[in-house]
DNA sequence: GCCCAAATCCAAAGCGCTTTGGATTTCACC
DNA sequence: GGTGAAATCCAAAGCGCTTTGGATTTGGGC
């Protein structure tokens, strides 16, 4: 007999029916533990799994979980922190047997890619990327009725929703504050694009660190891109050239930071002795920043926890049909390093 | 009436039956064109798309195309490498209606990973990330019958098999012989790691030069290792500390020749001049080379290109029922920079 | 008006699983 | 040995779609 391929060869070949296969091979109670073994071994030694997509379409779950990145419009970019975070949340997805649906889509398209997704139900869940200030994604998918877990939050809107969130605010004031204590008072703030949610909260907790210290608004700069290595490089370059050059730099990423660094040897002058830099960091598996003294002085936080937090957010108000919405807000980590 | 949700539904709505429906909005000829027109504005307007689940139980086909990226079993990492890989391979599912599932495994789950894929037959294709020599996952996906793509090579099979690589041996040998034709005679490479295919080849190319130009043995060195930013820079730390320092670096990425810059300006020599520095450029987004005189001299090839093509050869092969396997080789590009 | 092919539509089977509702067997207990 | 509950198993319906095979309608040519 060729190789059974499906349950009901599998189960006329045990003489079985196919109910006592299918529940033997799903922990069910009512099938005795002498046939389950008998199943088991039957179908590991023929190498039988459901198929998914019957048993997607029969349990009405599709069991896989839709990562929606958006692209900038111009650039085509995927954010590299985004490997790392994806990591996070795999790992967590395949401890429950889910799929990761990864989708990158454009702005122009986002509304109506949630809304097919949706409607196709291909995804039990989504997981929203790169929030914006007033992100209107959030709204949709409240009504879509899809659940969702943002990574990071998106200030102005009303509605409830799930995320998981590093306290920027915070960990940029108490950034700031360091840099002043250490007596900055020309400082200058590497941000990434300035509708992200996520750089409008650092920025304000950069100016509220300003303020309270009294530092006046000639005396900082601040500026917006998308967050790359060169976009550093050249930001810095225009801001050492500048009749205040700032004596510290607040750069919004370690990769920001690495071009940051560039410009500042190319000027001739030394890191954390001339010009102190002080980064975000996202902890990137390819851009450690650690040991004894690391490079950087930061303000750490794994994105991969984030990753992982946010899997398991969504994978339990999915299974736990938890209409209640939840926040988790991580604080980062402040690392001494040799850069300020 | 509640808007119709799936397709018995619209189709009583509309009077029609579900074959007919179902032909309509698969724009088979059967159909009239102005019932046509009239279930095409139904399925509009009660934002009706068929079920992707049933879909695909009926079709056959599960229309998504597996992304298998091993991890280091150590360390843990994704290589930002494949978020630009992975942005032109997901341009091109999205043309032909595919899904893109992604999948992190460990290295020694990953025969495991790969049969239990082919058995629940949720993929119709997979792309095999990071090929190490001799690679048993291509015979593994042969002996499956699952459609594959190889990013790279696996010198040491013998089987046939689908793949898109750039020409590492010949991109390193034309840029270690640029290297030595500027003069230089102590030459450092810093690879991957050594079982990677892609890293024997470059090494194999380096030496290639290196052999016909007659320089000993004992006058390069060649590092390995997972190909992070401090890597490049501790790499770099030991070869200027060593009694013949190179007076030339090739370094295998972008993120390494960061670090390797990191290692000569703190060393406090001047990159281009005390010593030169060659890197692999994957034209990685968040990491462009590029500008009048970008700052490294590089042997470039995009990867979201290679992603592009990839997914381009899965998806025809797939369609096309080909048996016949092709092979595409890149060629990168060299760009003169600073940094030589 | 008639005929036949083309055009248009439909009922029902089937994709491979889960799950409902029920039938049969086992077994401890009196 | 008889009884009823627990244990074990099964037939058949159903998930929402596609597709086969056939029925019905339309329309051009004589």
């Amino acid at each position: 007999m060729a190789s059974p391929t499906n349950l009901k060869q599998l189960s006329a070949h045990l003489g079985l029916s196919q109910t006592t296969v299918s529940r033997a091979l799903n922990g069910f109670p009512e099938v005795s533990e002498k046939t389950r073994q008998r199943v088991f071994e039957a179908a590991k030694h023929y190498n039988y799994s459901p198929d998914s997509k019957a048993k997607r379409l029969a349990t009405g779950r599709s069991m896989t979980i839709g990562h929606l990145v958006p692209i900038s419009n111009e650039h085509e970019m995927v954010n590299p922190v985004f490997a790392d975070f994806i990591s996070g949340a795999s790992a967590r997805y395949a401890e429950s047997g889910y799929d990761l649906l990864l989708s990158l889509v454009a702005d122009h398209e986002e509304i109506s890619a949630y809304t097919r997704m949706a409607s196709r139900s291909n995804v039990d869940g989504v997981v929203v990327h790169a929030p914006k200030i007033n992100d209107h994604r959030i709204k949709l998918l409240n009504s879509l009725d899809l659940p969702f877990v943002v990574h990071g939050r998106s200030s102005g809107v009303k509605e409830d929703y799930n995320w998981v969130d590093v306290n920027n605010e915070r960990s940029f004031f108490a950034a700031t504050e360091h840099l002043i204590n250490l007596g900055h008072r020309q400082l200058a703030l590497i941000n990434g694009l300035p509708d992200m949610d996520f750089a409008m909260r650092r920025s304000a907790g950069f100016q509220r660190a300003l303020n309270a210290h009294g530092i006046a608004a000639n005396d900082f700069t601040i500026t917006s891109g998308e967050m790359t290595e060169p976009y550093g490089y050249e930001s810095t370059q225009l801001l050492l050239q500048s009749d205040t050059p700032p004596t510290a730099i607040l750069a919004s990423s370690i990769i920001v930071a690495n071009g940051v660094r560039r410009a500042i040897t190319n000027a001739g002058l030394t890191l954390g002795q001339d010009i102190s830099v002080l980064a975000h960091d996202d902890d990137l598996s390819y851009f450690r920043n650690d040991g004894d003294t690391p490079e950087f002085t930061v303000i750490r936080s794994s994105v991969r926890e984030a990753g992982r937090l946010t899997a398991d957010l969504l994978l339990s108000s999915i299974e736990n049909q938890n209409t209640e919405k939840k926040g988790i807000l991580l604080e980062a980590e402040f690392v001494q390093g040799n850069s300020t």
